[in-house]
RNA sequence: GCAACCGUAGCUCAGCUGGAUAGAGCAUCCGCCUUCUAAGCGGACGGUCGGAGGUUCGAAUCCUCCCGGUUGCGCCA
């Protein structure tokens, strides 16, 4: 994916700098597109605004870039956007014209020109699967992180302008399916609950299972595999008895999950089922072996890549029925030839790194194009202080209670001083929007290849680096302004506080941050950057007030410096798919 | 056995397409609310970047080997 130069800070610099070489040795080439991405932040504030490092023109000019970066310093005029240009060593460090830099950023992110910017080039048409949450089973705060990760990717994608479908592929069939109606049907004799029956479904997923791990041995085994193969029987022939309960069923878990992804506010363009895929992926299987693209090998079908150090990808089991990989690649299939999409990003955790390496090296000899441009986001999983969560054993932290003790500690520890004042309406929304501030962020906030240790007492203190972190800075802002009152047009010249420099600076950064996100598919870097802006805004705002800021002139540049601040923080949040509340 | 990922402060992590004195949060300790929301701000303490070699003017970052941890590897999904 190619990325704009979107920094306009870094062109202005660019320019300058090339003007500069090109007056002192006009035989010399050298273009933005070597300049601009060597420009950076200095390691500290004092150091000066931008960095450059005159490290690529050393070996250009054959000149030490001590050396470079003093004759630059003697050279470059100060004027435009640079107020004064210094050398530290190997660099040439610029401090900006305040009233240049600050107009520049400022009137941008104000009129929303900022979050416009075409960020890459010629992107292709894109399709996110994430989300592949299993009926009959309870979701849980690891399905939490997957729909976190894959809904912020999505909405990155869409805000650099890529066209892209956003989808979820649940099981609905296999084994899991038939403990569950097998246990339901045979064993369990409680009624089903009013509420939240998806959820008891569940646990009768993890009692059958646990019931049929301890008959293992016993003469009651025979019996329970016969009665498994039956349940099977039915779902694939879709009649009877159990097939007619699956589909009851089915609603229930179906209608869970719709709640978790209503509370979420995810939604997806097109919804795959497993059981919809599953026929086809037969069918799709045995056409290509007919081709001779696959082999039979004891009794089974699939595809050797041992020369791609894949081993053998199982695709249809000697009773003829198909497997994962199987259902995988149709699934892909009608993604490229329905969907027509040119790049396919498969959010899914990192167990099934092999499982994609395989899907998709076998989409390649079949001969799909846009095989190469698969990518399976792999990301660790979420575990609790003693091992791996498994509904199979039961262990889980389901999302609804991490949602609903989050709530409840919000309402009694932050927004209990408030009964009374605010309407009970409102607490409940805030109570809402802070505790998907808080899961959100903080299932976004790592990289995705380092594994999260679930421990509820951690999730539950939301001081320092967290999303309500964020969003109060978000609430205090709103507050101020609200406060205010009418905002006359602004001189921002007058910002030369190092706070107010440090915070515009920050949100220069912006687009920068998104690119990086884009490049290597993660959210952290921009989990970061919103953190960074609010720790700035809350130095700003201790030091330097608005209201009484001395004179109307700095009062109301200040103001429009905080509502920068707040439409660049809601921006970022939004992307994360958190919501900034108006007060907390 | 083979492969992938991880190893940075007491804990949780950022920095990794090589570049300036390795940064945050939590915890601990010390300060700051009669003034815009203290879910806040300022400060202190804290590091053989798992180990050993190598490449380079320069390595937490790249390469090789080793150690430790996690996961996966043909009829589950």
């Amino acid at each position: 994916m190619k990325f704009a130069q979107h920094n306009k800070i870094y062109q202005l610099l660019s320019e300058q700098i090339i003007r500069t070489l090109k007056h002192l040795d006009s035989s010399i080439e050298i273009t933005a597109d070597e300049i601009y991405p060597t420009l950076s932040p200095p390691p500290k504030a004092n150091m000066g605004d931008i960095a450059f490092g005159c490290f690529i023109l050393a070996k250009k000019m054959k000149q030490a870039p001590n050396q470079l970066a003093n004759s630059l310093q003697e050279h470059i005029a100060s004027e435009g956007i640079i107020s004064e240009a210094k050398a530290f060593g190997p660099y040439l460090n610029f401090y900006l014209n305040p009233a240049k830099l600050n107009s520049l950023i400022l009137e941008d992110i104000l009129d929303g020109k900022f979050f416009e910017n075409e960020l890459t080039v010629d992107a292709p048409k894109t399709i996110i699967e994430y989300s592949q949450p299993n009926t009959h089973k309870e979701m849980h705060v690891g399905h939490m992180r997957n729909l976190c990760l894959g809904n912020a990717l999505v909405n990155l994608y869409r805000y650099a302008n890529i066209e892209t479908i956003s989808t979820t592929f649940p099981g609905d069939v296999g084994t899991h399916v038939a403990k569950c109606l097998w246990y339901y049907k045979k064993h369990n004799s409680e009624a089903p609950p009013q509420e939240r029956k998806g959820a008891w479904l569940g646990t009768l997923y993890t009692k059958g299972n646990n019931l049929l791990e301890s008959q293992i041995g016993t003469p009651q085994a025979d019996t329970n595999r016969e009665e498994l193969t039956e349940i099977l029987k039915q779902l694939h022939a879709q009649s009877g008895e159990y097939y007619e309960l699956w589909q009851e069923t089915k609603a229930w878990s179906v209608e869970l999950m719709q709640e978790v992804y209503k509370w979420a506010n995810v939604d997806f363009d097109s919804w795959y089922w497993e059981s919809d895929v599953d026929a086809d992926s037969v069918a799709l299987v045995k056409q290509y072996y007919e081709k001779g693209i696959f082999v039979k090998d004891d009794g089974a079908i699939g595809i050797d890549l041992t020369e791609d150090k894949l081993g053998f990808c199982l695709l249809l089991k000697s009773d003829g029925t198909g497997l994962y990989a199987t259902k995988d690649l149709e699934l892909a299939r009608r993604k490229f030839e329905d969907q027509h999409v040119e790049q396919s990003i498969y959010v899914v955790d990192n167990r099934q790194a092999l499982h994609f390496k395989q899907v998709f090296k076998t989409l390649e000899i079949m001969g799909f194009e846009n095989a190469k441009n698969c990518y399976h986001l792999q990301y660790e999983m979420v575990e609790l202080p003693d091992g791996a969560m498994s509904s199979r054993k039961g262990n889980i932290v389901p999302i609804q209670t991490l949602i609903d003790q989050m709530v409840a500690m919000i309402k009694t520890s932050h927004l209990s001083k408030y009964q009374g004042e605010w309407q009970q309406s409102e607490i409940d929304l805030v109570a809402n929007q802070v505790a998907a501030g808080a899961i959100k962020y903080g299932m976004t906030k790592v990289d995705s290849n380092k594994k999260i240790v679930f421990d509820m007492n951690e999730w539950l203190k939301l001081d320092g680096e967290s999303g309500p972190y964020i969003q109060y800075v978000y609430a205090r802002i709103n507050s101020l302004l609200n406060k205010l009152g009418e905002i006359q047009t602004p001189n921002y010249a007058v910002l030369t506080h190092e706070l107010e420099r440090e915070l515009i600076l920050k949100l220069s950064t912006f687009n920068t941050v998104i690119e990086t996100c884009l490049k290597q598919n993660k959210t952290h870097p921009l989990c970061g950057f919103l953190y960074e802006v609010a720790k700035a805004f809350n130095s700003f705002y201790a030091e330097c007030s608005v209201i009484n800021a001395g004179s109307d002139d700095l009062k109301f540049a200040r103001a429009s410096l905080c509502e920068a601040v707040a439409l660049s923080l809601a921006k970022g949040l939004s992307l994360l798919g958190i919501e900034g509340p108006k007060r907390m």
